[in-house]
DNA sequence: TATGAATGAGCCTTCATTCAT
DNA sequence: CATGAATGAAGGCTCATTCAT
């Protein structure tokens, strides 16, 4: 099960304590982060056009004059941070999940577990709610996110399930279709987790795990009593 | 459950006494209608803050004035949007699906299709993603629309799913997450439709009914070759 | 010695006590001259960098956004500026003083008085302190210029010279030269009017009438005492 | 007369204790001169609010905040350049020029000859189309400059007209208009040099040189046929 | 002395909203 | 009712100026 690798990024920037020596110089570099981690939250939260500038600096500690010292406008700002939140992780995914002994139903699972811990819980969730929300008013950001980021998550979890199939223990199946089985639940938590979950009462929060186990279940398993025509 | 009035609009009785006029006063009534229209479609679109009320005004062919006879402002505007499309229509499909004489295997996937053809396909998805955008700057309206569309939704789906076990066709579930498994595809294919869609390349389109069906096939029977134990 | 025509600009808008009634309709048609007036005598007075548009706005008596509306940009309401002040007056002048009867000293010492009262005089004469001060900053406009106003009046003043020429009352010359030696002195009267006039000290304000006088004299009559061989 | 000294700058006794960093020295010597030659030419070109004192110290090799290290803002950098570039020549030209044993039409041309080659065609040409088209936003600098340039200037022609006429060559004359007379092409074609002249067709150019010759003859011989009565 | 990161006041421009016609 | 001219608050962005290094 491979050690949990640490949350790749760590949006809320630790500010653990450093003794606030060499103010300038240190900062210098962590600057475009720190800019670029306010302004996922913000955009996120309120939207592209409903965020200010000055916000995002107040939130990263810098005044609005300094924000533009390392982005050359808002656009351009909003651009870096789906640049910087794109994560070519997927080659390293591919390598452990093919190194991946159990069956393919467990591997599926882990799958979306994986995929929750390190995306869907994390602050990094917020992009593709952010994409989603934005791509009306940005079309080659959603494009080039579908390219970077949909197309081989797709990939993916379409080899995943070739995977189970090759060795027998998947039925030949629809694989895009499949796949989007897949990714559904996935895209549903985390435009939930952004939008709906802040607003709903207690009684109607969703457990992300409870909930992902449950839908790998049903896909697996089905519904239907064992027996049962459709 | 129905469409709460637009407050603003006073409906004023036809002013038939002016035959000739009559051109006018048709349109007079249908203003606020297609100014829903319009600012539904832009506000989808490209979202609320930068969608321009003169832009709403224009498309639905009044001028900027004219919008705010109708809507003390654009936030009021916008709630409108989101009454006027919260289809108080589950009541009408709590009967037409209690009236479901097949099995309950059809009737979930005869649920989808018809939430498909008569919200997916429609307009009226738009305001799903339109919520789901916004929720960040409109806390209430996301709550409002959780209460009046998301919940309403989530109990038919459950009494469905109940339906089947009461029947003996499903076997007994973790109904609350099951029911997420029937929404997430839909709100999947909504917020694909109005987001990744139009920037995606042919070979990455989704055929809705295709999915859904496979979705459903898949939910019901399960991936698993028979006899493997996962 | 025709009929001195009005100053064919009244950039001092008269604001002679037209009663104050229909505020808004009145207004609508001579706002945009209204603001091409302040702005020219703004741009004229402090340069276009450091001229805000609000001034303008205020001076023309009306708010900052009103400006937007008739001019999209500031750099728009330049070009309008200089464009809207562009007398096309040559062809006019050209047939007034082609029916000019007396001999051509007095018709060239007649062009310069009538150049002195319809532009020198006038707010008029602003606009090619503008531009000169300008002209690195908007090349295109300074081209323009030059091909709209400078040439025209170049070709009307040769034309005086040449009738002198061919009436046998002026010697040969390098037309071009004695073009400029015309031309010069009028730059010189305006951009002293707008720069250094008014913070030179009384005795030495120019007398522009008593100038262009002295000059043509001394360009027709010669310095030189006669008889004296330079 | 003379140029007051820069006021910021330190100069410093030459650190010629340390003779491997001579370079160093050498240049810190030459900052402020390198800095006001850099503003000169920029103030010129695109005058002086849309100069932007970062463009100033790159083209001087160095730092914005170098700059502020030997001016204390950019309205002080402007004054500089001004004082530097005030030519205290006069003086100098004065005796150069009382020394001419010429006659005074070569005397006049000579003068107008020389300041052409000295200020004309130089950088410093570009002082006065400067505090010309800056007069309205540094009424003081148009002031002083009046005062330590153009009045002195005025003077030293006035002193050569006077000449001509104590000699019999130039008969009485307006002298104030006359100088004029002088200045007048001379700015004229420093305006020109700096505004139109870039703009302008190769077709309208003018040779400076050769339009001083005819203005000098013109305003000699003048340009009526000896006999003529105008 | 020199640097360049940081600041924040200031300006252009947009746009929801008002209101006289 | 409808219009569209007018408003002014707000926000993106610039740039002179400061100051720690």
């Amino acid at each position: 099960m491979s050690a949990p690798p640490t949350p790749v990024t760590p949006l809320t920037a630790p500010d653990n304590g450093a003794e606030p020596r060499q103010r300038r110089t240190r900062r210098k570099e962590a600057r475009p982060g720190e800019l670029l981690d306010a302004a996922l939250a913000l955009f996120v939260e309120k939207g592209f056009a409903s965020t200010r500038v000055e916000e995002v600096a107040a939130r990263a500690g810098v005044s609005k004059g300094t924000l533009f010292l390392y982005f050359p406008s808002k656009e351009e700002l909003f651009k870096a941070v789906v640049r910087e939140n794109i994560a070519g992780r997927f080659a390293e995914w591919n390598l452990e999940l093919q190194g991946f002994s159990g069956n393919s139903a467990e591997l599926v699972r882990y799958s979306l577990h994986v995929w929750w811990e390190r995306i869907g819980m994390t602050a990094a969730s917020g992009i593709t709610k952010l994409v989603m929300s934005e791509a009306g008013m940005f079309p080659e950001i959603a494009a080039f996110y579908q390219q970077e980021v949909i197309a081989p998550g797709h990939d993916l979890l379409r080899r995943i399930l070739q995977r189970g199939i090759d060795r027998g223990e998947f039925r030949p199946m629809q694989l895009d279709y499949a796949v989007y089985s897949l990714i559904a639940p996935m895209i549903f938590l985390l435009m939930w987790k952004h939008s709906m979950a802040p607003c709903a009462p207690a009684s109607q929060q969703i457990d992300p795990i409870g909930f992902i186990d449950s839908q790998v279940d049903l896909l697996l398993d089905g519904m239907l009593v064992p027996g049962q025509t459709p």
